[in-house]
DNA sequence: AATGAATGAGTTTTCATTCAT
DNA sequence: TATGAATGAAAACTCATTCAT
């Protein structure tokens, strides 16, 4: 009889739809609260209105829901990660449009992964998720190629890659702690560091 | 008799000490393996030739190892840093000083920190724990200071210290994944970025 | 209009008789392959077509649908049994019909109850139902009024029929397996045993 | 303080044994009562002082139990039977010895494995395990032996055995609700059965 | 009447911890 | 102190059944 009750002509459809982001948010919560390995498919159940075994009408294990997450995660930055780099010209292009649309990527999602608040487990969680990582893996294959095409200098690819990925996720962390969240700066920062040291870095043989 | 007896006090003290580190080699292990979150006490116990009462006589619970383990690492890191930054008189030899010291100490601890083989667990583990933490909140502490007195150009000392952490645990982990592990290589790599980098970095008003 | 009408209401009926036969059919393979113990109502769902719900407009739980296999099975078989052995004039005739009777409704019913093929339950899913049960009870009852009419050697009736019982199920199930599945080469067979060996067997006081 | 505390020497011994014991028979009473499929884990342990998880000290599953309990039964009759028919020079020494054996373990064993009370499971709970079936191919095997060396007639070795075998177990069935119980009865029957039958049997090509 | 998602009680299994030896 | 079996609370997962559509 309440209006929403009646206005939803699919109503199970939208539950269906419903629960399964129900049961994300709370995961991506709980895993960012406890860690992921801490993380049991009771609290999950426990951060949300359902009933346990409505948990498994949709996922298999809490390694299905983490994977869920990761994908989402994946198809949203990988895209747009990799578009930026294919449409620079320059290492000043190629650094800040990587820069420049990773710390965007984590404003933007600072609403949906709320912050660890307290954390019992040790280890950080981190978006530090394979898809992530296989999104850093494109990267070390696109400065492997801007080297070789003489875009980037001849230094190590594989430690630059390290260094931004380092990079990338220890200041997007620092920046989601404060209150401006100010993406653009942590951008710029990462940039301007990366532009000033690369034509200092070791060449290689 | 009584020389058996005195070799048997002598055997005492050391197995008890052994057992002491068995544990923690064993806790070391797991951690890596299947992250800090998702091993149990029967994981390290497992790993252990001890039978699972022994555990108590040394640790309350897995809590209590994981600190011993940070308090080790603290112990062998965190001096050496504080050191090689009080030493410094320019930019170069703080942040030189800095990497060579951590990426030296990894590289001497790769074999006590055996690399994390098949990881179950999706985040990875770091030794990332909350006194390497507390090192790096030295460091932010001395930057703050260092950039005080003029040494550093007036930068955001909270994004430089995410950098230099970033960096540092990025690269330590790729050059602990290389056959030569190479410390020297990767503290010149991480120097020479920032050093040629720091210049460039946005100045703060 | 009005035709396609009467046709869904005529396909209607159809389909519901369809849909008990379709449980009735799953459910017989299902106890075959699992046992009946541990069979579930799922799984008796998952060998069919329809709705977890459907089920329960047909059958009201495990038990009921083992109920109507089990009734279906009697209905066929004990009518047959029993007016073999009324008829019976003579020994032969008793022991041959019934045994003829048997078989031959095993071998028809071969196709209808597909062999077990690979059985997670140990014990064996024999047509051993409180049905078939009972029907050897009337076996029972008659030979004891056989016995009693001087039909029969006054021997122990009810191993007499516990003899028969375990000779026809484990013909049975020896015969289902071969190609031929030749119900007279069985019921000659168990015959010959029991005429043969009935007249040797000890009288009772 | 109490005398049957403190007399036992090996104590944890001689309650671990007991532990194992105790699973078993509460196991083979559960199999009894439920039928080996319907039957829980849970049933199990409920049947038994112990607590939940002391069952998996000792077994891993409801089938671990299943085949400790086959193994015994196997250990204690398989090779009883089989010396029985080595032993054998004649068919009346192969079918009596074999019959005496058999009725006499089940006699026996009677206490061990409490009668099926209220059976919920409608497939009755037979001790009809893979390793009695392998004795009874051990079985199949003899008497095609025996057949062939000219002992016994040339008959369907596979139906004669699947005739002993329900014999076998029907009686034994039956005997054990019996108060008497009397083995040698029901060897005496079983016996009498074949040697008189066996001649009857038809012959094979 | 058919559907299939939600429910929550029940089952299986693991684990930290205790304690008798 | 070392041992390792017992414990029972809690986690993982299943299932019969209901009910809105």
């Amino acid at each position: 009889m309440s209006s929403s009750h009646e206005a939803t002509g699919g109503r199970r459809e939208l539950t269906k739809a419903q629960n399964r982001q129900t049961i994300l948010a709370a995961a991506r919560q709980v895993f960012a609260e406890m860690g992921y390995g801490a993380a049991t498919v009771r609290d999950i159940i426990r951060a949300t209105p359902l009933a346990s075994g409505t948990f498994y009408n949709y996922f298999k294990s809490k390694e299905e829901v983490y994977q869920a997450i990761r994908d989402e995660v994946a198809l949203a930055i990988r895209p747009r990660l990799q578009e930026e780099r294919q449409r620079a010209t320059t290492v000043e292009e190629f650094v800040s449009g990587s820069f420049r649309s990773f710390f965007a990527f984590v404003a933007e999602s600072r609403a949906r992964f709320r912050a660890p608040s307290t954390t019992a487990d040790p280890t950080r969680f981190r978006m530090d998720t394979p898809e992530v990582i296989a999104g850093f893996e494109e990267l070390r294959a696109d400065l492997h190629t801007a080297i070789g095409k003489g875009l980037f200098p001849h230094v190590d690819a594989d430690f630059l890659t390290a260094a931004m990925v380092g990079v990338a996720f220890e200041i997007s962390e620092r920046m989601r702690l404060r209150e401006d969240c100010d993406a653009a700066a942590a951008a710029d920062f990462a940039t301007a560091l990366f532009l000033g040291g690369i034509s200092s870095l070791p060449k290689r043989p």
